[in-house]
DNA sequence: CAAAAAAGAGACAGACCTGTATCATATCGA
DNA sequence: TCGATATGATACAGGTCTGTCTCTTTTTTG
């Protein structure tokens, strides 16, 4: 399962109290945990603060304490999502050392498993920018980043894989990417990993000759 | 400019009073057609009842009357937006009698235009869906049936034009074409239709061999 | 143990939004 | 012309959300 950690932050850990006799976990990271969970099932505007503290058990105040405002709660959240994508990205590749076109066809097998995953709701950084669409919220900065990220990535490995046109073919495989986050797991009748990684394949072999 | 309506509703009409001698517009036109220019550029949850009557030039009880609450006057813009999306698609095929792949590949086409328009900011349903994201909403059923028409309509052309595995390409379709909404004009060095359009051909000739 | 730092608890202000109620005005059909 | 219907204008109630204030309790640290 190597997909579990992509964009579903907290994972384990579960939700309330956790008094195990050591010591309480730091709020700060009580808080991130629960807000990355609730803001990534249920989404970032319809969770509220009141919400947050009550489910993490926290006091409101130590929230404010550690977060000057909600959206930077937000980004924090998204920050972390963007350090578990890129382990993610990496923990792939490193399969497949010196093969990047193995590379490129292990990230979407990867990433059509991802899709079938219970708690997949598509891509975390695309949902922020959805509901916080004032292009001033700093979510959408981060937004941006990431498909920038994404997109050299795609772009490196493609002209590693000796690609006859790499910006092209970083082009087809983000808008596939994209579009995998996007339709999810609805409507499909194939298991779910299947359309993802065979329309991988296809392009990356069509433009690598 | 064959996509000028895809999503984009109301277009021109622009706004303010447009007094010109002859009888003024009923009320719930205006209302749908300022509602679904705002909803669509800035958003369905920050776009406020007042911000629409003000807009509209209508007095808010006008809209109560109308529409019996704000999530029934979403369902008659997505409505709207379903019935465009089907004349768009319907207006593109047309133009290539009897040749499903033609006409796929011009959809395709069609679309990477479209995401170059200046108005494009990604699919509506999407959106709503994002943005309201109970699936108890009625504008969440309207987002999926709409989805499963538009696969339905796939897979009917691709089984017409003589695909090995008409699933499995409608599918591929499927994922480019939610693909090509999400990423939308972001990060395009191409012109912003080559890649959408160059992607669909080599799937769907790959796929009808 | 004692001082200091961190965290909990609850009330509260201010803003915003949806939907209703009330009354005045305009438009249209017969 | 006149009555019925649609529309305009505005105030208001009820709810929700973010962020602040104040005070108490717990935990850590020297």
């Amino acid at each position: 399962m190597s997909t579990a950690g992509v964009s579903v932050p907290g994972s384990g850990a579960g939700m309330g109290e956790q008094r195990t006799g050591t010591a309480r976990r730091p709020a700060r990271e009580r808080i991130l945990d629960t807000a990355a969970e609730l803001f990534y099932r249920e989404g970032i505007r319809v969770v509220g603060i009141d919400t947050i503290i009550a489910r993490s058990g926290v006091a409101k105040m130590s929230l404010y304490r550690n977060f000057a405002s909600k959206d930077e709660l937000v980004c924090a959240y998204l920050e972390r999502n963007s350090v578990l994508h890129s382990q993610w990205w990496e923990r792939v590749t490193t399969r497949h050392p010196g093969d990047p076109r193995a590379q490129l066809k292990a990230l979407f097998q990867s990433l059509g498993h991802w899709l079938s995953h219970p708690k997949f709701q598509g891509c975390p950084f695309a949902a922020a920018a959805a509901e916080l669409r004032d292009p001033a919220n700093p979510a959408h900065a981060l937004a941006v980043a990431h498909r920038q990220q994404v997109r050299m990535r795609l772009h490196a490995l493609a002209a590693a894989a000796g690609a006859d046109e790499p910006n092209r073919l970083a082009a087809h495989l983000h808008l596939l990417m994209e579009g995998a986050y996007a339709a999810g797991r609805t409507l499909e009748s194939e298991p779910g990993s299947e359309p993802v990684a065979s329309a991988a394949a296809i392009l990356i072999d069509a433009a690598c000759g």
